[in-house]
DNA sequence: ATTATATATGAACAATAGCTCATATGTTTA
DNA sequence: TAAACATATGAGCTATTGTTCATATATAAT
């Protein structure tokens, strides 16, 4: 945890920097904050929010979700593997078409949360 | 509503018509998923997760984060103004410094959250 | 007033991301 | 086997985003 080499620092060192490390310590590895970083990112488009909600209702093949949409089936197709690749959806082949639902209750509950504070 | 107009559809007009339709009434309005949007582009940042975190612990003003991170000044400061844009964080001017503090609970439950589906 | 410190901000640049287009893969039906 | 349909995917283009650099603003101290 070497950090305090060559920083620009407040002149006025302060009272924080007791606090400072105690703050440091409070922190998740540098590589769990990244892939956090990365699963919010998969919420951060419309397309993909828009995609998370119509399977809040009901599993639907790809098809259906481009039509709803009002998307192209490849535009779909790509962000349905981003959710995939996170295990946001799951995907279920059926002949010709494949079925994505929701994987995960955290799901709702981020969306759920977002909302909330948009709604204010 | 006029979705329905020239769009690639399944040749196979199967179930879904209804629950296109249903799963269509359900949605929340495009402006509002657009904020949604936006709101978690904010999360989608590993910089930006981080200040979040850091403030999680305690108030702390821009030169601590900035060392805290290991970041400029000015990135940080770019960062902050997003951040309070969107009201996750407050900031309260005490001389020439300016300390930054989470300004909603639903930052620890989107994060929390969040943090839950990646430690899986 | 002048200087120093803390923060904010605009411009520029590199990296990333989402869409389209073309095409490949997988599945069913004739 | 060939043709049709549903989905997946790579390349290319444009738009967006995070950082740096230079500089502006705000406050305090001399």
């Amino acid at each position: 945890m070497e950090k305090q080499e060559d920083l620009e620092r407040c002149e006025s060192v302060h009272i924080h920097q007791d606090l400072v490390a105690q703050v440091n310590a409070g922190m998740p590895d540098e590589e769990i904050l990244y892939d956090l970083a990365e699963l919010f990112k998969l919420f951060a488009d419309s397309t993909r929010i828009k995609i998370l909600y119509v399977l809040f209702a009901s599993e639907l093949c790809v098809c259906d979700i481009a039509q709803l949409l009002n998307m192209s089936q490849s535009a779909i197709s790509h962000q349905l593997r981003a959710l995939k690749q996170a295990k946001l959806v799951r995907y279920r082949r059926e002949g010709k078409q494949v079925f994505y639902s929701l994987a995960d209750g955290h799901v709702r509950t981020i969306l759920g949360q977002g909302m909330e504070h948009v709604a204010e």
